[in-house]
DNA sequence: GGCACTGTACCGACTGGACGGTTAAGTTCC
DNA sequence: GGAACTTAACCGTCCAGTCGGTACAGTGCC
């Protein structure tokens, strides 16, 4: 995992607030340039193509959510399935967003995503059922999340009340 | 709830294939019309934009959804509540996959879907906090299948008995 | 010090293709 | 005759990616 260059860092701020601002169906290289303050050339230096682009801001968002996970597989408790979920950052929230409509074009984006996914999957299988449905659960209520699929945010933190509830009670 | 005339659920069953085929990102009005065995012209006659006919597919999936939950609230049971995710066909996986790409482009598309949402969230809310897991358990699993987030098909059928042994054994 | 050259970062006008939507002219059936 | 439906050509816009530049900080050589 090499470190990110400042001007990269900037650049993927920018496509997420961009996309905030404008939804995902609306980000183009122009209005992150924009956002970033360079020019459409300028970004295209540091990342050569838009798919170079949505590649590198989904593995800002893996390492993000990567490094909430600080248990090693062997000593995680079920509370701990849940903390990927956890109360993602607008900025999280946002890229989430564009990586699921850049989805629909280039499955092959996400790849790395998949490979994430399937290695928690399988550790929360290898430990119970219960971390498997909180798992499970925890997911299920970030897509709604990230789709604006639930009625507002109330009903989201009740939701993950719930969920962080039972992972506590054990139920 | 008026009925689809022939030619519109022709249409609709056409646009589910060639997203089965090329991805949804991929679905373009002149293919669905080719797909369909109409002009564009034709299409947009019936579906006056391509909105209209995501508005359309929509409200398909909702209907096809609605009919496998029979019961009425009263009377469910916890394994009612993952009954709405459960096998789904690959026409409603094929739907589902576009609505996902569609709504982050125009989240006022998806209404429908977070209204109904809503009823059922809000349903399980007041049977269980067993029941709202299993159904954000199985909303999770069906986003990551539509989504090709699960790294096979045997990892699927595993999941999703896992989550249908819990609703059965009330875990 | 001055010169030639190189690599890094950045610029913005332009192009080419894709795609949603329009239009005007049919055709078919009641 | 007119309503429902179909057709093909066309238009306008949007946008990713290209390309020929500029600026500038080294670096090596005389």
């Amino acid at each position: 995992m090499d470190t990110l260059s400042p001007s990269k860092l900037k650049i993927i701020g920018a496509a997420a607030r961009v996309t905030q601002r404008l939804g995902a169906g609306n980000l183009t290289l122009e209005k992150v340039a924009e956002e970033a303050g360079v020019s459409k050339g300028g970004l295209l230096y540091h990342y050569a193509s838009k798919r170079a682009l949505l590649e590198g801001m989904l593995a800002y968002l893996l390492t993000q959510m990567e490094a909430r996970l600080v248990e090693p597989r062997e000593e995680r408790e079920l509370a701990d399935y849940i903390l990927l979920d956890a109360q993602p950052s607008n900025e999280e929230r946002a890229i989430s967003q564009v990586l699921l409509a850049a989805a629909a074009e280039d499955p092959e984006l996400m790849n790395p995503a998949r490979e994430f996914l399937g290695k928690l999957l399988a550790d929360a299988q290898m430990h119970s059922r219960q971390a498997t449905l909180l798992l499970l659960a925890a997911e299920g209520l970030r897509f709604m999340d990230v789709l604006n699929l639930l009625p507002d945010s109330t009903t989201r933190d009740a939701l993950f009340t719930a969920i962080a509830d039972a992972a506590q009670e054990g139920l």
